[in-house]
DNA sequence: TAATGTCGTTTCACATAGTGATATATACGT
DNA sequence: ACGTATATATCACTATGTGAAACGACATTA
């Protein structure tokens, strides 16, 4: 791979800065980027001129634009696993009444990419967008458990455990071990690891590489997962996860679930 | 402005390329950014390396990485507005059992931002991320009718009236006509003007400066839309969104609805 | 109101960093 | 094996981005 160029290395720096919150000063911005100002500035006044960010008129402080709505859809392949999952997730959100969520795997993050929420006016709901961490839920240890070593070390190493309830996972050795049950299980569960009172099960969704990039979870208040219905998700959505994985592209089911991806 | 840095510049043209389609080729991707094939794959190469694009690895074809989606929430008061919306969609949606959507204007075009689908069989719905355009959406129109006209005048420019049913308005100046009922009424109607049997009616929402940037709107199929039904969401829609603008700042609701914002 | 401080913004001489014609590597088709 | 399509690498040139210092606008204090 050639040198990076640097000017655009610098801009995305800023443009995760600006993500970070509603809106920041140019100082502060140049100090957190470590940046010259007059540096910090340039970039901020392109990304203006683009629309990829916007001025507060009022306090001048600045934040991101926007025209970066625009690329929700399309996110590699992102558009299609939304499409395709679409009808499954309709249908079991009306067999079971409870929100199903789909979030892809991001650097060492999962991110919602489409909620179904359930009717019940108890329910947990996560909003398109929110990140999560992968310790503490069910989609990030479907995933988790099937991807190959090297990334999952990787994705260890920057994961910070934090604890979120009296049940969270709060060091790499049990996660681990948790991650091997996953992974013989075919799907995982979150029970209270990630909000007190909130139960949640998950199954991993495979490319055509036959790894795991997204998943797909059942969320719901713990006193209403009884043995019978968790049985019957615990039946449903790993086939459902597994459908979704043969219609982006997956030939041999058996290779993903397998010991090591070829 | 000062001038802006002419890689940035290439490199977000680059960016808008990959967000068209699912996967290019360098060949097709520097032709269509106007770029010498070297420049492209240099800023490829660099957004590879930061994971803000993936490259195939059969086709070696590019395209934007999922990294991207990171920046779905926070872009410009975007979270904010979603997350004050949720209650006032679904009060909406518990009343009609209709289809209600958010939008925000973004450049000449409508990016939903949120969607509460309803829960009839027989819907209408589209999806977050989806893009539509100023003037074929109740959405759009409800916007356009208070924009202050440098900035109407700008968007019209760029508008292709592309023509969905035998009802879109398809030319300026019936448009315009139209945008100063709207604006009397406080509400827009979409009847049969995107699809073909669907009727949408929408209300704007505005910003602390008093500009429309974002608008509500309730969509249906054309045959459950009877007078009575309609003319309560007329009286709740605009309640709604003049509450939600509230809620973003606006402490003078008469100066958004008058002539020019001051 | 003058003095001081703190921002965002502009300037400009300098050299680094990006450019792109050309060359090479790699894959595939015949 | 040859041709032809790619995606990558090279490198001399100079346009382009750099950042210390200066500027202007506004706020705070004396």
């Amino acid at each position: 791979m050639g040198k990076p160029i640097k000017v655009v290395t610098k801009t995305f720096k800023v443009i995760e800065i600006l993500n970070q919150g509603k809106g920041i000063s140019l100082k502060d911005l140049a100090q957190q980027a470590s940046l010259p100002k007059p540096t910090a500035f340039r970039i901020l006044d392109t990304l203006l001129s683009l629309g990829y960010a916007d001025q507060d008129a009022a306090t001048q402080q600045f934040r991101l634009g926007s025209k970066f709505l625009t690329f929700v859809k399309s996110s590699s392949a992102g558009a299609d696993i939304i499409a395709l999952a679409k009808p499954y997730m309709e249908k079991l959100g009306e067999a079971y009444g409870e929100t199903i969520n789909l979030a892809r795997l991001t650097g060492d993050q999962i991110i919602y990419v489409r909620v179904l929420e359930s009717d019940h006016s108890f329910r947990i709901s996560d909003n398109i967008g929110d990140r999560a961490s992968v310790h503490s839920t069910a989609i990030g240890k479907a995933i988790a458990a099937f991807l190959p070593e090297p990334q999952l070390k990787e994705i260890l190493n920057t994961t910070t455990f934090t604890s979120f309830t009296r049940k969270t996972i709060i060091d790499e050795a049990s996660l681990r071990k948790h991650l091997v049950l996953v992974k013989l299980q075919g799907y995982s569960v979150d029970d209270e690891e990630g909000h007190d009172g909130v139960l949640c099960i998950g199954a991993p969704i495979f490319n055509k590489d036959n790894l795991p990039f997204a998943a797909m979870s059942i969320s719901m208040p713990k006193v209403r997962a009884k043995k019978k219905v968790l049985d019957n998700m615990i039946r449903d959505l790993p086939k459902v996860a597994v459908q979704l994985s043969l219609d982006l592209g997956v030939t041999d089911i058996r290779k993903c679930f397998g010991k090591e991806p070829s």
